[in-house]
DNA sequence: AGTTATGTATCAACTGATAGGTAAACAATA
DNA sequence: TATTGTTTACCTATCAGTTGATACATAACT
């Protein structure tokens, strides 16, 4: 029997055609969509056969959800909790601003997460549980190194806030980027937290 | 000869079937996407055949310029710039906030141009274009706005910024609320505005 | 008579998925 | 060691369903 390619990857030794399908699945769905990425498009690229990729992943939905779980993954590899000092948290923060400026919009996409949202009614319940553990993270980390910026006692829902409107701003300047085409779009929606990233111990 | 549906749409007369042709496909786009519309479906909601829906709009491409060249016009509309006065210029930005909360957030939809960009490199020059339009048109609105609200002078390039991070905000939130299924978000990423808005003169 | 708006029928292309064959690598055992 | 069985990873071939699009017939209105 198969075992579930969603639960083995993190433990189980890599194998070069599994990784090399789901790189290619990852780059077809930030190009044109969950719903537009094709198991033959996938195939061609790799250099098998369809029903190969198959073998590999039964399911599209089997394909996309184990997609989505590695972003998770690696991205929860890289995002260590910075020392509860303030100069820290605040480098850390802005380096995940350059990550997310170098991984998605320098590179003309958006967030796998966005893509996967707006095409969130075709998928399934599995595939969206990665999602929002996915966001989960995010909001938590951002949340956690906020509240070490600030010298004083910030609420729960102060924290949240901030985590939220971080989120949401580097999504929504991807979002601009990518729609009016003018990548200068993202400084002018994100430079501000630079200066507030360096006065929110006030 | 076919008249391009992308140039009549303003100033020819209503046509009930492309009507409700169109409000089929916006409605389709936003639940699954671009490339999940098919003609099929929108016919069989209209309660026509597909070979109909071909009649009033020849291509896929053309149907959906059609769609989101309506939803430009149909945002312009009302748009409507307020008096050059700071109550006023406060009360419109509320109600931008509000109107966009309403129409994408709480239908647990993202926009239409949101959902499109995330399928750009599907869709044609002609559509394209006008997604751009859509959201220069927003910018513009927003930066007149801004400007409206404080008294002392504003770099463009300050204002460019405040319009920027305005729309990505709104945009950014409806992502995290679509993503994470919880509608507070939109709230947590944007109840900041609020405050500023009140307080953006000085 | 011509235009408009539908319909039927059909096409070629593409889709996810399956059945079943094949060869090589590996394991177990005589 | 040699042989046999099993697993792994591919393949060919094919299916049924869906897709955008077209050709052509039809009926109603102007």
């Amino acid at each position: 029997m198969d075992m579930q390619a969603t639960i083995e990857s993190a433990t189980t030794a890599v194998n070069p055609t599994k990784v090399a399908i789901m790189d290619a699945a990852e780059k077809a769905i930030l190009k044109n969509g969950y719903k537009a990425m094709s198991f033959r498009d996938l195939a061609a690229e790799v250099g098998i056969k369809s029903a190969s990729v198959h073998y590999h992943f039964p399911t599209k939905a089997n394909l996309v959800t184990a997609v989505m779980q590695r972003y998770k993954e690696e991205f929860a590899k890289r995002l260590i909790l910075p020392k509860k000092k303030k100069s820290a948290a605040q480098k850390a923060l802005n380096k995940f601003i350059d990550g997310f400026k170098e991984t998605v919009v320098d590179q003309d996409n958006l967030s796998l997460c966005t893509v996967l949202s707006a095409e969130k009614n075709l998928l399934e319940p599995a595939t969206i549980e990665e999602l929002n553990e996915f966001y989960q993270l995010k909001l938590d980390w951002l949340g956690t190194v906020v509240s070490y910026m600030r010298k004083d006692w910030m609420t729960t829902e102060e924290v949240h806030n901030y985590a939220s409107r971080i989120l949401a701003s580097l999504h929504g300047a991807s979002v601009l980027v990518k729609a009016t085409g003018n990548p200068d779009m993202f400084n002018q929606a994100t430079v501000h937290w630079r200066d507030l990233i360096k006065h929110l111990d006030s």
